[in-house]
DNA sequence: CGGTATCCTTGAAGATACTG
DNA sequence: CAGTATCTTCAAGGATACCG
């Protein structure tokens, strides 16, 4: 795991508590970076939803890979997950003060790309016409 | 690829425009999201580096990967690439406006996540004692 | 020195089926 | 309804070797 990253950061002479803000942020940011979490941190910001709603909302993300993401966003305190004592059950989420705060800081990132999307696909493309 | 990403959401009823600006940022979340990237540009926040230099700084990537992350940033216009014709042969990468703007914007991501990790990590640990 | 090509391993994620 | 379990596929990334 993190382990020999660590151990890497280290050799080289980098302060501890550095090594250790480095490593969650590579954590963090790999999840954030992921398929689905900035999509799912999206879909909660108006509000608590229920797993089937996030479901549909979320276009194309599986049952499994929806489980997997809200188990981490909860493991993390980013959501909540509230179970009701019905039949049929209902189970909702919401994003904590943590979570909320997460999606803001997101936002700002998602705020840049969008602002700069052309620039960057015409880039992109300009280099692809050379080949 | 995205195609049929673009097409789930267009289903969806969403504004074309709207679906552009979803798979680019997915696109570029990913990049940033990606092992090295991040690690990258703050290295060459501080001014231009050689591959070699660069290979040394961001501890643990190999070859391989700096080429690619290389590559794409400079396929994207987040940075140049200069080849100085010596021997031995000299190659600088320097980020451009446009990748200084993204290592502004992944910063305050950064910040969040640095000025939070306390709280995930403390989060994650306690979801983790209840097995 | 600064890469690219090749091979290979491994973890992420989709499909499907099943359960409280 | 809200998941988990299992199987499988697929591509990211590491090791290694080679080249201009």
């Amino acid at each position: 795991m993190n382990a020999e990253l660590r151990a890497q950061l280290v050799e080289r002479g980098i302060a501890p508590d550095c090594v250790e803000t480095i490593v969650v942020v590579r954590d963090v940011l790999a999840r954030v970076g992921d398929k689905w979490t900035m999509l799912v941190l999206s879909a909660l910001k108006d509000g608590p939803m229920r797993f089937t709603a996030l479901h549909e909302h979320v276009a194309g993300i599986s049952q499994r890979m929806l489980g997997h993401t809200l188990g981490a966003l909860t493991r993390d305190g980013l959501t909540t997950r509230t179970a009701y004592a019905e039949v049929p059950p209902r189970v909702e989420y919401e994003l904590t003060d943590l979570g909320r705060s997460l999606a803001a800081a997101v936002d700002h990132l998602v705020g840049w790309v969008a602002q700069h999307q052309d620039e960057i696909t015409d880039n992109r493309a300009r280099a692809d016409a050379l080949d």
